[in-house]
DNA sequence: CCCCGCAGCGTACATTAATA
DNA sequence: TATTAATGTACGCTGCGGGG
């Protein structure tokens, strides 16, 4: 078979695999070849699209025993070592993995993707997974990963990026990281609203015992996502923290800010923030977007970049700035459960436009139809698990929108800035009715508030100047970072100082020396590394692993114990969530 | 055993009353 | 008039008990 004959390559070809690939290779290339693919364990023929000539031959480079035959057949080798190999070879080559590129891409376009080349797909992504989180070391509490994020938003091709945030409720329990050499578990305390990271790094046993009896545990995990505008790529984890709940709608806004800058550092621009309904969270928004709030101390604009909003010059009624820096959102998840709740609910009535919706439609669908037209299971429409968002995946579906359109009784709605005017006239000239069942409407009339623009106008004043204007005097400068920075380290100075050696032997820790006595009095009979119940204290460490462990002192020596012992040692009762609770955090 | 609704609690915020 | 204290509201989480 001459491959320069060949057009393209059949289907029954690109699926061939083990000794019947290599026949095709013998039959196609050469013997020698063969071989070669052979060594280099290639099998398949749709593994050929993703390697490169080199990468195939690089192996004969290398002074290997038992491939010396092959790279006589194959090339020759130079004086100073290098392997070249034959023209011919290499045009073969060359012709083989071009049909076979060209074939993938164009049954590619076909959305033709075969089982293979979607496991070859899947395995190199995996490896490429595998990659990237060898080489960067694991996400660090508090840490927030700008310039990971960066390199994501490269991939994406976008520079664009939308950020979510949620906190969710977790077990608390403290443990010792190694490679941060820090403790984590306790909720770092707040500066500029974002979290420190390693804030609790301690050399001092009782330092440690201090924080677990006085410290704030995190009861929650607050989780920050980002996601390229791209819609086909994927979520990033910007920042993972424990938090104890106790923050203010300030610090969000300021950590947005923060976010923000850091981003725009970066090169990547922050569009917006998307949270759920948290009371604190929806002030921040209000405070960003100055919906009457005032923030005298602090300038959202110093970078020159805000968004201009096209607000029609008709809408009177509308309050918003014009001048936004980021857009809100609730998170999309959030709405879309909350929505089809509502479409479920059996009490109240969806309504979009002047269409009522419902499930009866959905739930004929599921009747009449093949469940391979729509992928829609009972239990989609049954609203007993209100947190379903495969549900809404399902319901939402290309297919089902399809199917529901061609329904004449359930017609598609588009919502157009006309539709929106319209619903606000409609529910202006309802409240106009409901004035005039108490007799206010000439009193109206008479202050000249009985239209809409009017009406708009009038409230606007009253809302921009009256008591109901939040106004925020915390400061949003740089030297304020500093003054933070400085506060928090001096704490840390202070506790590191009151704990240092001299004191640790002093009577103010007694009690706990005590326990620490009992513990090796006990378990201390003549080796020098003692096991009780999984403590261990030793008398001596090597030198390098010094920073892993407390050094600690039971009956006028020093002993060494290791931080996550010393944890283990500490924590007294296990904080868990009901049973059925902690099931959905584990998921 | 699992799921759900209910009451209670904690947190932050908004509003109102009281005070300097 | 500006600040502080008290009260009320919203929301989410927890524990409990009932029902399937």
């Amino acid at each position: 078979m001459d491959l320069f004959q060949l057009n393209e390559l059949t289907d029954d070809m690109m699926n061939l695999c083990n000794n019947d690939f290599y026949n095709f290779l013998k039959n196609s290339l050469n013997k020698d070849l063969c071989e070669l693919f052979r060594v280099q364990a290639i099998r398949h023929m749709t593994s050929l699209s993703s390697i490169t000539i080199d990468q195939i031959i690089e192996i004969l480079t290398l002074d290997i025993g038992d491939l010396n035959n092959l790279k006589k057949s194959l090339g020759f080798v130079t004086s100073d070592e290098k392997f070249h190999v034959r023209l011919d070879h290499r045009n073969l080559l060359e012709r083989l993995l071009l049909l076979v590129k060209s074939k993938t891409n164009s049954s590619m376009k076909n959305s033709d993707l075969s089982n293979q080349y979607m496991k070859e797909q899947i395995h190199e992504k995996c490896l490429e997974m595998w990659r990237k989180t060898s080489n960067s070391s694991n996400v660090i509490e508090c840490e927030l990963r700008f310039s990971l994020l960066k390199e994501y938003s490269r991939s994406t091709s976008c520079n664009y990026i939308f950020v979510a945030e949620d906190a969710t409720r977790s077990i608390s329990c403290i443990d010792y990281d190694v490679q941060s050499n820090s403790f984590i578990g306790f909720s770092a305390p707040l500066v500029n609203g974002v979290p420190q990271s390693n804030f609790f790094r301690t050399e001092k046993f009782n330092v440690l015992k201090e924080w677990f009896d006085e410290a704030d545990t995190s009861k929650f995990i607050n989780l920050h996502m980002a996601k390229s505008l791209k819609s086909s790529a994927p979520s990033f984890i910007l920042c993972a923290y424990g938090s104890n709940n106790k923050f203010e709608a300030i610090d969000v806004l300021r950590r947005w800010l923060y976010i923000y800058h850091e981003s725009l550092i970066q090169g990547l621009r922050v569009i917006g923030f998307s949270t759920d309904g948290d009371s604190r969270y929806l002030r921040a928004m209000r405070l960003c977007s100055r919906f009457f709030v005032e923030l005298p101390n602090s300038n959202l604009f110093k970078y020159n970049d805000q968004l201009d909003i096209k607000i029609p010059d008709k809408w009177s009624w509308f309050f918003m700035k014009q001048q936004q820096i980021f857009l809100f959102m609730q998170d999309p998840i959030h709405i879309a459960t909350k929505i089809r709740n509502r479409l479920l609910s059996k009490l109240a009535n969806l309504k979009m436009g002047d269409f009522s919706t419902g499930m009866k439609y959905l739930a004929e669908l599921i009747e009449t139809k093949s469940k391979i037209e729509h992928n829609l299971i009972k239990s989609d429409l049954s609203p007993k698990d209100r947190q379903s968002f495969a549900s809404c995946l399902r319901i939402s579906s290309e297919l089902v929108l399809d199917l529901l359109n061609r329904n004449e009784n359930a017609k598609e709605l588009n919502l157009t800035e006309n539709d929106i005017e319209k619903i606000i006239n409609r529910a202006f000239e309802s409240a106009k009715q409901y004035v005039a069942m108490v007799n206010m409407t000439q009193l109206l009339k008479n202050k000249d508030i009985y239209s809409l623009p009017e009406l708009s106008q009038f409230i606007k004043t009253i809302l921009s100047k009256a008591s109901s204007k939040m106004v925020d005097y915390k400061e949003d400068d740089d030297s304020n970072y500093d003054s933070d920075d400085d506060e928090f380290k001096d704490n840390e100075n202070g506790l590191a100082t009151f704990d240092d050696e001299d004191q640790m032997l002093s009577s103010t820790f007694d009690e706990d020396e005590e326990r620490e006595g009992n513990i090796t009095a006990n378990g201390l009979s003549n080796e020098s590394q003692q096991n009780f119940k999984g403590c261990r204290i030793f008398n001596k460490i090597n030198q390098q692993q010094i920073n892993k462990y407390f050094r600690i002192s039971v009956d006028s020596s020093v002993k060494y114990i290791h931080k996550h012992s010393a944890c283990w040692l500490l924590s007294t009762s296990k904080n868990r969530l009901s049973s059925d609770r902690l099931e959905c955090v584990k998921e």
